[in-house]
DNA sequence: GACCTTTTTGTACAGACGTACAAGGTCGCC
DNA sequence: GGCGACCTTGTACGTCTGTACAAAAAGGTC
């Protein structure tokens, strides 16, 4: 009837991870997850004597794994630009379909305690270094458009990888790898038509107020002065 | 000495917009809330009876804030594509820089209690429609791909605009409005460069698979198989 | 089957939580 | 200047929290 240890201590991840997930860390508390993974809460607090214990556990473990997951994926190719691809693809299927600590990684990185991101920000850098580096190869290969800002690419692709798990749920139609591909298409295409858009983009972005010919920075001025006008006296904390 | 009343009400939905946005809404107690806003914890649930009303409360507000927000913005031009960016400007902007309120709205919402969701779920669609109307605005001009999944790309744009809110930290060198413009750019263009991408985007989306042409299927397949034997004996639960 | 280590159980505690409410204070209006 | 409505104060409650720990049980080794 008992499980051996190891299972219980996957057992203790995996509902920690999947609580955690649906209703965020503080919500979640030991007796739930001992429940959920069906055992008594002292059993929790022997493998991991406090909380931030198993936070720290739980996500170092993640990221490592998906890391792993994304360098033997872009290991399949040389091709820089379809790295950028195939490595949105485990992204998001880690973050949508597997492990949950991975998805509560992303989302909660910004509310964790100073302590608990720091015993997490170097695995953390070394994931989104991986990306840095497949964007750099992209671009090295002269693929990209030129002047980018990578490090703010790298944030876009990231974002956009990222915010999907605001929105899905596992009934959606769609499969998470054509989510992923329509995606990255978009990251590296664009939305505007072939008509609409200047023929270069290198120019495009060289001026960004050039992106959109029509507009009108007066307009945008107009509206921000209004703007200003009515947060006064909003702010006195 | 005292304040008065709309002053205190007002440093109450200030204080506690900022806490749940710096440490989430579970972690966020009344009596912080009213510490924060320089009050005894009794005039706060004289205000809201309960901590779940005070939430409604104000995420109805911000919602509503930034709803008058972007509608009067694009109302400012009549070039659909044009509306796009500067909804995005005032989605950020706010997001960013703007009411806490709506920074949670935006991250926290997979995550409120279905009543609490239910609650509001009628302005939150209100705020969603007037991006898919603008973006459904744009397709019918004819200035985006055609084709494309409206209500993805809707997704897709939200996100985009809702991840800077995961990395950006105000001393950040670059400007809201910047990276705002930055992210439209990428957005409506791009990141491939000309001479990397299939002349016409049309063609591209079309056939996702198409989009990197030297894309081998077959790569990807192993990989899958292989995370597949990975995964096996992972999931009890 | 005795022995030692590892794990589970059950119970306990001090503190913090959301919420309630009687008492007192403040304010504008007549 | 008294009255009623509105607001604040202080205190209290039952519940739940993270964590601790002694005692019991299970497992492995000889």
């Amino acid at each position: 009837m008992n499980k051996n240890t190891e299972e219980n201590t996957e057992a203790i991840l995996t509902a920690a991870a999947a609580l955690f997930r649906q209703k965020g860390i503080a919500a979640t508390t030991i007796r739930a997850i001992a429940r959920e993974a069906d055992m008594l809460p002292g059993s929790v607090t022997y493998r991991y004597a406090t909380k931030d214990d198993l936070l720290v556990a739980l996500m170092r473990r993640a990221v490592e794994k998906v890391r792993d997951g994304v360098e033997r994926m872009i290991a399949e190719t040389d091709d820089p630009v379809e790295r950028l691809r195939l490595a949105m693809r485990v992204h998001m299927r880690v973050l949508l379909d597997g492990d949950d600590a991975f998805h509560v990684l992303m989302l909660d990185w910004g509310r964790l305690s100073d302590k608990t991101r720091d015993a997490l920000s170097k695995e953390r850098a070394r994931y989104e270094q991986i990306w840095d580096s497949v964007i750099q190869g992209a671009a090295a290969s002269g693929r990209l458009v030129p002047g980018l800002d990578l490090t703010l690419l790298r944030r876009f692709a990231f974002g956009v990888g990222n915010s999907v798990a605001l929105w899905y749920q596992p009934d959606d139609p769609r499969s998470i790898d054509e989510i992923a591909d329509a995606y990255a298409a978009l990251l590296g295409l664009g939305a505007l038509s072939k008509e609409a858009r200047h023929p270069d983009p290198t120019y495009a972005y060289a001026r960004l107020g050039a992106l959109y010919p029509w507009e009108s920075e007066r307009k945008l001025a107009r509206f921000e002065a209004e703007q200003e006008k009515n947060n006064k006296g909003d702010h006195d904390a």
